[in-house]
DNA sequence: ATGTCATATGAATTCATGTTCATATGTTCA
DNA sequence: TGAACATATGAACATGAATTCATATGACAT
């Protein structure tokens, strides 16, 4: 007995049942790829992508960066928010400063990826 | 004579001025990261990345994608149109179908990078 | 305790974007 | 030429998200 709660959006005829088939065993679980358009959705913001090479070249306080970036504090803030969720950057307290830093060796690696793209 | 057009919209007080001024020296320049951004903002939509990933098995026609995923033609036909913009897949006609594949081999090792993250 | 400074956060606003709907384009076949 | 099918596209709509503004929290100094 097949699941049936989902709607059948598609106004089209199949045409190759073999591919779509065969494609079709080999996708990953809906909610992996879906993690994955999570992370890099992450990454598809400017902001966020000056405040990760930032944080790759050195730690750095909220204001820093925010002057750094000239951006309120605020701005900077929420984004860093964004970006501690993702488990991209983690912070440790030193009396009223926060220092960020990324919690991660993946970033560089992605940058680099993104850049051969963009490099042709 | 700096430029002077920019306003200044930080509310901080920079606290490390050392530290601002060494990364400030090797960011890149704003352009290359908004367009880092941008690639990255492609990636961040689980349409998107199910599009990808399908045709990264085997090269597809619009129809079959749709039915594929479950969705419209047209919703499939939009976001090829933004894949196809950021250099990503290519197409070829072949009577009225259109076959979609693959037109960059990063997107794999991009794929790969961001899996190492969710897998912690 | 109180004031000041650094940071965090909630609400409001504004802007970007994904999907839908209707329709246009382009190709094949009768 | 006209019907049928695959795809593309523009406009409208709805949702999500980035920034701003006002304010709260937390730490230090006096």
């Amino acid at each position: 007995m097949e699941k049936r709660d989902e709607l059948d959006r598609c106004d089209c005829t199949v045409i190759h049942e073999h591919v779509v088939n065969a494609v079709k065993m080999k996708m990953p679980p809906e909610e992996d790829l879906y993690d994955l358009a999570e992370l890099f959705k992450v990454f598809g913001d400017s902001t966020r992508i000056r405040i990760l090479w930032a944080l790759s070249e050195s730690e750095m306080c909220v204001c820093d960066i925010a002057v750094l970036l000239n951006m309120t504090q605020s701005a900077i803030s929420h984004q860093l928010r964004v970006l501690k969720q993702a488990k991209l950057v983690k912070n440790r307290r030193d009396g009223k400063v926060v220092f960020y830093s990324l919690d991660d060796d993946h970033v560089e690696h992605i940058f680099e990826e993104g850049l051969v793209h963009i490099n042709e």
